[in-house]
DNA sequence: TATTTACTTTGACAATGATCAATTTTGCTC
DNA sequence: GAGCAAAATTGATCATTGTCAAAGTAAATA
């Protein structure tokens, strides 16, 4: 029974990105050192000053990672999906995490002890590779947020948000679906929601964008971009 | 000649925290890919957008991390001491850097090649947990700014800012020598020197604090932290 | 030491964005 | 589909903080 657990979860992770490559020994070391939990929609998984035990893997649904305040307001600072992974930080530093971690959506996630991770680690150069790769990607996301936050105005950051939440390719109509609720994404924006509302409001007005629930078409993606006033 | 400037460079490395027990040998292949800078005060030793050669250590002086903005104004990110790396990340990745670099100080760096941090990295398992406790120590980092550009208020920024600046201990009166202008650190709290200002002013009218010059003396440490008002 | 330049402080004012409150819309559960 | 709860919108108001301007202070350079 436990085996047959084990092994499922050597299988999960074999289909994660960060572990993809492994060879089946060193998936199945992993696993022992793995905790499976269920979240329902809401639920914390773990709250700001909390002491960690090892990363997270996301296998599916979504959650979100938030500073708390005082007052109950809290700033989202990164929706993960499935096939992506959290608190690798902790990992490699002996504090107490800094965010908290809350289901959006029903999920399945596996704590990987810190321990085993380290273990892996060592004995397999190239799953450091993709650590130090990730840890620099959310760094760099982080700036990115920071930049947001304090050099843009609102209007500045939404626009921005729209247009990076776009395909690549320089058509200029698309669509942007809010992958969460416009309060968290406002959230994300470091806005209040009312002041979300106003800005798209606003942006319909001028006809660059129309608003349709959760999906945002953009009219024209040039004068959007050159739209800052 | 050329042997004898890899040989202080080796030098100058194996006194780095980072490469802190390598070997002669490791340290001259690292040398190698070594580029010197001497920057004088205000020289920019690169700007957001280059492209990225490989990682920094800071020798000597103080380089300061920032975003640019389109108004000449600009947000500091970090400032980098003696003993310290920074642009770790742009090694992982194929990006730009996401920050421009600039001397306050006269300082000397240097420049290892990303190609060069990789192989390093991919001999010795210890220089490749360095890294990583490194850019999680950073991530952390950027997380309390985050935390305090997004939740606190300009006092509570400045208030967080001396408690933080202060020796650990409990003793109520302690010193706070400011280590750049105040406009810097006004920069670094995300707050105009104005407004910066003002808090001081404010925070000495109260007799929590004293100002002179660069160094701020906090009188009474438990009633400075309760005081948010 | 003189002189200029950069930094800091102070005041008056403006504006961006938050808050509060009320209404409408959406989505969910039974 | 009815009823309820959460989310979104809209309007009015207010507070915090930034901006501009001027004066004062410190620091760097010749």
């Amino acid at each position: 029974m436990i085996l047959e657990t084990r092994h499922s979860i050597a299988e999960i992770l074999s289909r994660q990105p960060l572990f993809r490559g492994l060879s089946e020994v060193e998936l199945a070391q992993i696993s022992v050192g793995c905790r499976e939990f269920r979240v329902k929609k809401n639920e914390v998984l773990f709250h700001k000053g909390d002491i960690p035990e090892g990363m997270h893997v996301m296998v599916m649904g979504q959650i979100k990672l938030a500073l708390p305040s005082s007052q109950g307001v809290e700033k989202i600072v990164h929706m993960c999906g499935p096939g992506t992974t959290f608190g690798e930080a902790v990992v490699f530093l002996d504090k107490p995490y800094p965010v908290s971690a809350q289901a959006m959506s029903e999920s399945l996630v596996l704590l990987v002890s810190k321990r085993v991770m380290l273990e892996a680690m060592e004995s397999n150069h190239m799953l450091s590779r993709k650590m130090l790769a990730g840890l620099s990607s959310r760094l760099h996301e982080l700036l990115g947020d920071m930049e947001s936050c304090t050099l843009r105005t609102s209007m500045q950051r939404v626009v921005c948000f729209l247009i990076q939440s776009g395909v690549a390719d320089e058509t200029p109509v698309f669509d942007v679906a809010l992958q969460s609720s416009k309060q968290n994404i406002a959230s994300q924006l470091n806005l209040a929601p009312e002041t979300f509302s106003r800005v798209l409001g606003h942006l319909s007005e001028k006809g660059l964008i129309q608003v349709k629930g959760r999906t945002i078409t953009v009219l024209d993606r040039q004068q959007l971009r050159n739209f800052t006033a």
